[in-house]
DNA sequence: CGATCTATTGACTAATTTCAACAAACGTGG
DNA sequence: CCACGTTTGTTGAAATTAGTCAATAGATCG
C-alpha cells in the first residue's frame, strides 16, 4: 500500500458519499490519510479469518464479497463497486474479516485505517452520519436479500435480478429491452443463492417460453418486462 | 404515544448503546423528545408500507421483525429485546417499512421522531459514532444470517441456534445444560428458514440418538455441547 | 487458433415442504 | 385447582423442488 495517488480526477474520496459533501480542502486534508492498491482479476483481496486494517472503499473494478461454507459451496453477499465500502466494524474495535473479498475485474481499492478513521471522525463528525446513511441503507439492501433467498422460488429470484440489472441500465423501456449481466451467469446463481446448472435450465425454459432472448454469454434481451414480472 | 414515562430507573435510554455514555443532563434533555408506547402480546407494532415516525427503541418485551411473501410465509429477520432497536433509515428520509414488526410478548417501546434525533446527533455527534457501530454490528449478525440459511443445513442451523441460546444461558457448563427457548419452535424455524414440522423432526431423531432431551414445549437438555456441535 | 474458462443439458438423488390428522401443553375462568 | 378451549407441537405419506455428477458445448482472450 502506498498513499492514495490514484489519478487526481477519480480521487478516492471525491465521490464517496460519506466523503463527497466536503470542501476541496477538507478533502485534501482527507486524502493524506489514504492508501491506495490494486489487485488483479481473480486475486483474494482478503479471506475468512484475515485481521481488518480499516475501511476499505473500493475506486475501481468490481468485488465480490462472499461467504464459503467448509464444503467450499459459495454464497454472495454482495458485488462491491467504485465507492463502496466494507470492514466498518472495524472502525470500532479489531476485527477479523467474516467474509472473503475477491477481484473479479481488475480493482483499485483505497484503504483508510482506524486510527485515521477515528481522527477524520473527530475532525468532521458529519461523516459519521453520513457513514450511518451508507451502513443503514446496506443494512435494508441485506434484509431484502434474505427476503429474495428465503420467500421467493428460483423463477422469481431470477427475474427479480433481471429486472434490478433492467432498471439500471434501461430506465425506461418496457419492452425488447438489451440487458448485460455486470457478473457471469455463475456468480449471478451464487448471489442468487441457486448452481449455476438451475440458473442455466431456467434462463432456457424462460427462453422457450419466449420471454427472454439469450445472446453470448452476458447478454440477454427481456421481451417485455411488465410480462416477465408477472 | 405519550412522553417518555417508563419507570426512571429503566428509562428507555439509559441501557440504550446509543445514549449509555452519556450523563444524566444530557439523558434528560434527550429524554424529553422520547415518546413511549405500549403494545399487547400479538399485536402488530408496524407492517410494510407503513411510514416510520422515526427510530424505535424496545425498552420492554419481545418484538418479532419478520418478512412475509404473498402466500403468507415468513422469514423472520431478528428478534429486537430491550435496547434494541429498528427503523434508521428513517433518520435520514422518508421511510417506509419493509417487513413486519409483532410484540410477542407484552412490550414497551420508545420512540423518537427523524427531527428530534437529528437535533440531538447535532447536539451529541457521538451519538451518531454510537448509532454506526450498533448498525455495523447488526449487519454483521444479518450477514452472518444469510450463511446460516444458505450454506448450512437444517441440522447445522438448528444446532447453531441451539449453542447460541446455550452460550447465553448457561456460558460455563458443557453437559447436561437446561436451556428454555426463548421463542416457540413456530418462531424459532421462522428464524432458521425451515418450517415447524422439519423442526420438530429433526429435534425428535436428535433425542432419539440421545443427543439432546425435550422438556415440555420450551426447554431442551443438551447432553454434551461439545459433541453436539459435531 | 487453441487453451481455458464458462455455460448447457441429461439422468439421478436428496432434502425439505405440504397437507392432514392427531396429540400435548398451556393458561384461564369458574 | 381443575376442566376446557386454544395454541402449539408431532408424526406420516406424498409431492416437489433444487442439487449433484458428468459429459458436452460454446465463448472468450491472448
Amino acid at each position: 500500500m502506498v498513499a492514495c495517488n490514484h489519478q487526481t480526477d477519480r480521487l478516492c474520496l471525491v465521490h464517496v458519499p460519506i466523503f463527497n459533501h466536503l470542501t476541496k480542502e477538507e478533502m485534501n486534508y482527507i486524502n493524506k490519510h489514504l492508501q491506495s492498491a490494486s489487485y488483479e482479476k481473480g486475486s483474494i483481496i482478503f479471506m475468512p479469518e484475515d485481521q481488518a486494517q480499516g475501511l476499505i472503499v473500493v475506486n475501481d473494478g468490481k468485488v465480490k464479497l462472499s461467504k464459503i461454507n467448509q464444503d467450499g459451496k459459495e454464497q454472495i453477499l454482495r458485488i462491491l463497486t467504485h465507492t463502496d465500502s466494507v470492514g466498518e466494524l472495524s472502525l470500532f474495535k479489531e476485527y477479523y474479516y467474516t467474509s472473503q473479498a475477491e477481484a473479479i475485474t481488475d480493482v483499485k481499492v483505497c484503504l483508510i485505517r482506524r486510527n485515521d478513521m477515528q481522527d477524520i471522525i473527530q475532525a468532521y463528525p458529519e461523516i459519521a452520519r453520513k457513514l450511518l446513511e451508507v451502513v443503514s441503507e446496506r443494512l435494508e439492501d441485506t434484509e431484502n436479500h434474505i427476503e429474495q433467498l428465503t420467500l421467493h422460488n428460483v423463477e422469481q429470484r431470477i427475474i427479480h435480478a433481471l429486472v434490478q440489472f433492467a432498471k439500471e441500465q434501461a430506465p425506461n423501456k418496457e419492452t425488447n429491452l438489451l440487458i448485460t449481466l455486470p457478473l457471469s451467469k455463475g456468480n449471478l446463481a451464487g448471489l442468487i443463492g441457486i448452481t449455476l446448472e438451475t440458473l442455466s435450465r431456467n434462463l432456457a425454459l424462460m427462453e422457450s417460453q419466449g420471454r427472454i432472448q439469450l445472446e453470448g454469454q452476458r447478454k440477454i434481451i427481456i421481451k417485455d418486462i411488465n410480462q416477465l414480472k408477472i
